[in-house]
DNA sequence: CACCCGATTATCT
DNA sequence: GATAATCGGGTGT
């Protein structure tokens, strides 16, 4: 468990490391940092919760009929930020994962734990709990105000948003079907460290 | 241009 | 556990 983790790790997932099955790709970055620069404030978060949405196999993807301006990013390089506008509110964080073969995929970031930045994050959440401040993928984005202007960034270099390795590994990771979807919710193609406090559902 | 609805959340019961 | 809130994207007219 990552709880209150203060380990320090600046190395950068590679680029290499996103050009992968995209199933393969949530599994593994549970666990890396999710870094949020901002004018005088540096956020971070550990990755505890994910899902994978693939291409013409995946009825549950946004990319699964073709591409559209929403979607392009989908479709472009990996290792970039995904991010739309849902239900009216919220924003969703993905990074653009797929295989050599693939036209498109990313994974969905759902959870994270956070490291720094916390009293910040509290403020922009309007809450002092510590799980109800990213235990969401809507929750998330805005504690690390991550909105449509962080579409198609590249988080395979240092920047307003970026990820990097922890080290750790050998986790306790658990698989479901994905959450909030309608279709193909038999694919388990989510994916969350065991026990984690920030787990959404 | 109208319609439908969603990779959610907060706030109830 | 159920539901309202809220609005942009996608689709078809």
């Amino acid at each position: 468990m990552f709880f209150l983790y203060k380990g320090i790790s600046l190395v950068i997932q590679p680029r290499s490391f996103y050009a992968r099955d995209t199933v393969e790709v949530a599994r593994d970055v549970l666990g890396k940092k999710l870094i949020r620069v901002l004018a005088g404030q540096q956020l971070e978060a550990i990755i505890v919760e994910t899902e994978a949405y693939r291409h013409a196999d995946d009825p549950a993807s946004h990319a699964y009929r073709g591409k559209t301006k929403r979607t392009e990013v989908m479709f472009g390089p990996v290792g970039h930020a995904y991010v739309y506008f849902i239900y009216g509110n919220w924003y969703c964080l993905n990074v653009v994962a797929r295989d050599h073969d693939q036209p498109a995929g990313a994974v969905l970031i759902r959870a994270v734990e956070p490291l720094t930045g916390i009293a910040f994050m509290q403020k922009k959440r309007n809450t002092q709990s510590l799980t109800l401040l990213t235990n969401g993928p809507g929750k998330l984005t805005q504690a690390l105000q991550i909105t449509k202007r962080q579409n198609g960034i590249d988080m395979t270099k240092k920047g307003q948003l970026y990820i990097t390795d922890t080290g750790k590994q050998d986790l306790q990771i658990a698989k479901t079907g994905r959450i909030g979807i309608s279709q193909a919710r038999d694919m388990h193609w989510r994916f969350y460290i065991q026990g984690n406090p920030w787990v959404s559902r």
